[in-house]
DNA sequence: CGCGTTTGACCCGCGC
DNA sequence: GCGCGGGTCAAACGCG
């Protein structure tokens, strides 16, 4: 948070080597850390409930007031003994209230958080279980489609660029990729089932290569085959949009943060930084190093506009078991990116009026997706305020939110932002200078606000498909609105990537 | 001395 | 075919 370090990372030219380095050894709290154990959940209405906590409403004032009512008719005649016991007297039990409201205000606290935290679990598990039911279902007819004729074929190729999950099935690489990040998944205890369900479509969604099997396997350097482009992309224009169009997902999250890089439960190793076109701030590429071979890497990045933001792209799925927190977070992406992802391949620009997420009073929380990148890119920008203007975000970042976080995964297919309007109040909670809520904790709270808000996203996302680009249903005026890039010819390009860490 | 970072060079894809 | 930009490599460097 200090200003000077802050200005040294906004000036590559001058301290690219303060960048990730020094700095993060000089001051360890440059680090952002989203993964603390110590800060309260982000889902939790905290804030209010503070302000409805019995102890804040007993204020001290407010005490001596009533005392200094009753030692105001001391003023009628009563001795000052009587004046300073009485008062006293009355305090005794006053006093003893406030402790054991105190005490019950904590009890309460501890509940609401615990209660949060297995919601957002809770939640999680729910939109997995849903989104493999859909999963299942859209395999069956992607199948059936698969076999009327070519035209449908692509289409399902398309459909299951995006949605790497089970309905994916039809591609034995696919699948196996899916079965490998389960099983890698699955080696991590914490891991629920919803989560590993979650787990396994964010494996899938990061697979950049599934028809590559070196990169299913264990071998140390199967990360490796990343260094060949070639294996990397499809080579035809036949593998590209029949085959695995999207072999490269992104997952993108914007935070505020002076740090260099934020805390996100894994070990990463820097192994290159460049100066990236349109941007005066510097690409750190990370790569991750808790277990060899991992393929997961990330870009850190300052937005150009607001280098108060952080934007961290991950790319991958690793191979190797998640902390808690990782997984954790992992999950939630994994589930926003498959929401996302999940048939968003054919629309152009689609925007998602307020109305599909009724129970969603804030709009903090984005998720974009974007089709002009690269790669199908997933963002969830956390540092938009409540009520932000999706259409400004491509072109100015949010002016002081709390975190972004951008859901990279199929960023190439569209272009416009899709805003996931977060239930709680998250954008407190991120905000910088204050803790720095887990990149768990966010996405479960933005993902994780509404029990429905897996199923209108898909809805949403399938309705807005067929509409028109500039049919932005989203004409809605509510704050949250979802918008959804019109498919570009790029379409299959894109992947589902999506960082998982 | 080992490990991680830095940084220039290199490779590749894409657009013109 | 050429240039540009993104991404990666790997030797050099610095720190503990």
């Amino acid at each position: 948070m200090d200003r000077p370090q802050e200005m040294a990372l906004l000036h590559p030219t001058h301290s690219l080597r303060h960048n990730s380095g020094n700095l993060d050894r000089r001051n360890s709290i440059q680090e952002m850390d989203f993964f603390s154990e110590n800060r309260r959940p982000i889902a939790s209405p905290a804030p209010n409930l503070q302000k409805k906590d019995p102890l804040e409403r007993i204020d001290p004032h407010h005490v001596n007031t009533g005392l200094h009512l009753v030692s105001g008719n001391s003023g009628t005649g009563l001795s000052l003994i009587e004046e300073k016991e009485k008062p006293k007297d009355k305090m005794i039990p006053l006093q003893v209230e406030i402790d054991r409201l105190s005490e019950e205000n904590q009890k309460l606290r501890s509940m609401l958080d615990q209660i949060t935290m297995n919601y957002g679990v809770l939640q999680n598990q729910l939109i997995s279980a849903i989104q493999q039911q859909e999963q299942e279902a859209s395999k069956h007819r992607l199948g059936q489609m698969d076999e009327k004729n070519d035209m449908m074929s692509r289409e399902l190729s398309a459909k299951q660029f995006m949605d790497p999950g089970p309905s994916g099935g039809a591609h034995e690489a696919s699948h196996d990729e899916t079965q490998d990040l389960s099983t890698s998944m699955n080696n991590n205890s914490t891991i629920g089932v919803g989560q590993k369900e979650s787990a396994h479509n964010m494996v899938s969604i990061a697979r950049k290569r599934p028809f590559v099997a070196d990169e299913s396997d264990q071998s140390p350097h199967s990360w490796e085959a990343n260094k060949n482009p070639k294996l990397a992309q499809p080579r035809t224009t036949d593998e590209a949009t029949t085959e695995y169009p999207c072999r490269k997902a992104r997952v993108s999250v914007r935070a505020r943060s002076d740090a260099p890089m934020i805390t996100d439960g894994c070990q990463w190793r820097k192994y290159g930084q460049k100066m990236a076109k349109g941007n005066p701030c510097p690409r750190a590429y990370y790569r991750c190093t808790m277990a060899i071979g991992c393929p997961v890497r990330k870009q850190v990045q300052r937005c150009a506009e607001d280098k108060t933001i952080l934007i961290t792209t991950y790319e991958g799925n690793h191979n190797h078991p998640l902390p808690p927190a990782a997984t954790a977070m992992a999950n939630t992406t994994s589930a926003a990116a498959k929401m996302l992802l999940s048939g968003s391949t054919t629309s152009k620009e689609t925007h998602m009026s307020p109305s599909f997420f009724p129970s969603l009073p804030y709009t903090s929380t984005m998720a974009t997706l974007s089709a002009s990148a690269p790669f199908p890119t997933i963002t969830l920008d956390l540092t938009h305020n409540p009520n932000p203007n999706p259409m400004q975000f491509h072109h100015s970042p949010p002016p002081s939110t709390p975190f972004p976080f951008p859901l990279s995964g199929c960023a190439p297919l569209l272009g416009q932002p899709i805003f996931l309007p977060p239930k709680q109040p998250i954008v407190p909670m991120v905000q910088l200078g204050q803790r720095h809520p887990s990149l768990t904790e966010v996405f479960t709270a933005a993902i994780a606000a509404d029990p429905n808000l897996s199923a209108a996203l898909a809805a949403a996302i399938t309705t807005i498909m067929g509409k028109p680009p500039n049919s932005s249903s989203g004409s809605g005026s509510s704050p949250s609105r979802l918008t959804v890039a019109p498919t570009s010819p790029q379409l299959p390009q894109s992947c589902t990537t999506f960082s998982t860490n």
